[in-house]
DNA sequence: CGGCTTTTGTAAGAATATTACGAATAATGC
DNA sequence: GCATTATTCGTAATATTCTTACAAAAGCCG
């Protein structure tokens, strides 16, 4: 499975170098991808206002075996979502475009991140998670509320759960770590100075270090247990939005990971926290 | 576009219900997917151990015009990510298999949500939030953490914005609301008491109400501007997990709709809401 | 067991895609 | 500016793939 990005973009891209006939069958198809899809090699041929052949060429110049292997291949980069060229959220965009824009984006980070999961980091951290006998999650700015979001998620595992937005709160804590506890750092970065030395604190007691960050970061280089997310996003110029998304998913899965180590007897005192919020809502009509 | 959800469990669905041949051709291609949209139907034909009219008249049944059709239909469903018929995490899953189940119901979340965006109901919200005068994000539990999470987003517009979770703070601010103050309540289900009793309080005084929750449930019914989002999660017997996610790029898409509103001119101001922390990382080496 | 319906395969036919080849066009050299 | 060559393109034949019509087989009920 060769997972060249999009189709389109790469017939974008090579729209120049197309000899007369083929760039006719370029525009054609841009012009209308998903009917492309669904046309026969005549109708997209005149379409096109070319010969059959010119079309046929043209799919065995974007690597397809014939027409048929190439609306395969159209079909398939349509339905990945990523049907726009041009990613980034632009002025010119109005609401019909950039919600589905950036939306795309997130699918497409996530589908990417999928491809490349850190299996074995992940296993470990639910080990570490599952024996820990205290856990903190820190983050700082946006990370924070992914810490947040841990710790309503992973309180009811029994285990003692703590998240701090607070620096100081941060380091303190870390200060006065011991066996057992388990510290869980979320940065985008893995490069925030007072999270990193923070981490530092940690590393002067038994306590132990889990982090969900970029790989290679400082981050990670002092932590022992690291889960790479690399999500390629432009936070120089924009928000970090995508990678959050990526780490919240990377949380639920250590969390069933969790809850799948805690074995079936388990599930009757998640259904008991559950209960316990039915009373605080409108029943369903 | 009919948004058949999956293909693929649409025929596992109906397997009981298929004959001797189909089922046949239908075990055929859930063996092997992707290689079933390369074959030829007379490969399918004889892989599956019918004849080629059998695999036409499958295909058929399943509302495809032909093989052909059927085909691409399987492609595009298959490339859309989830190729997992069956979607909630079991015991007996390992570390090979859950962590690309949660991914997997992500990314479909999302692509549900895209496909059904309540555009108009983002405009208006954008045209509030770009107005207001003060902005409270309101979110219990969860949602506590994606109020956070927009909280860091939108006090990047110069607009004052305020995050609570405590419910009593919620309802004195709620209480002391006037002209040009918005409430923003997020809730996945859209029954939580308190959060409704706040909204209750809000709707005395002269202060608006956009909330982000399940369509037709009370939270909606109070508010002025309600953006749905749909989201199907079993939340009686797992956490939510998708519904959080759909809400985060939706504030996401907020807050790029806020950006546009502002204009180009804007964009020195986030800058430099972005250089302030500059000094707080360590430099990329 | 015999008539009925349903299911399935055979074989012919239609549609679709591919290839080979030659004509047209453009490019290069003299 | 003309001849030569290379590239591009379309026609037509061929091959492949799909669909349909029909008949045989299998299952069902009296």
């Amino acid at each position: 499975m060769t997972s060249e990005p999009n189709l389109l973009a790469v017939i974008q891209r090579q729209l120049s170098e197309l000899n007369k006939s083929e760039s006719k069958v370029a525009h054609a198809i841009l012009n209308a991808p998903e009917e492309a899809t669904r046309l026969s090699i005549a109708s997209l041929a005149s379409a096109a206002g070319v010969s059959e052949p010119s079309v046929n060429r043209f799919c065995k110049r974007f690597g397809a075996t014939g027409f048929p292997d190439f609306k395969l291949q159209l079909a398939t980069s349509l339905a990945s979502g990523v049907r726009y060229v041009s990613r980034a959220v632009e002025f010119s965009d109005d609401i019909n475009t950039f919600p589905v824009k950036l939306f795309n984006n997130a699918i497409t980070a996530l589908m990417t991140a999928k491809e490349d999961l850190p299996l074995k980091a992940i296993a470990r951290a639910v080990d570490q998670i599952a024996q820990a006998r205290r856990v903190y999650f820190f983050g700082l700015g946006t990370s924070a509320a992914v810490a947040r979001d841990a710790e309503h998620k992973f309180f009811r595992f029994n285990v003692p759960v703590f998240t701090h937005e607070d620096p100081l709160m941060q380091r303190m804590l870390a200060a006065s770590a011991g066996v057992g506890d388990l510290f869980f750092f979320i940065s985008h970065t893995g490069r925030t100075k007072v999270l990193i030395e923070t981490a530092d604190i940690v590393r002067q007691t038994e306590a132990s270090i889990v982090s969900l960050t970029a790989e290679g970061s400082p981050l990670a280089q002092k932590s022992h247990c690291c889960i790479n997310v690399t999500v390629e996003e432009d936070t120089e110029q924009y928000l970090p939005m995508t990678s959050r998304l990526v780490q919240l998913v990377i949380l639920d899965v250590l969390a069933a990971g969790v809850t799948l180590r805690r074995g079936e007897g388990f599930t009757p005192h998640l259904a008991r926290i559950k209960d316990s919020l039915k009373d605080t809502r409108f029943p369903t009509s």
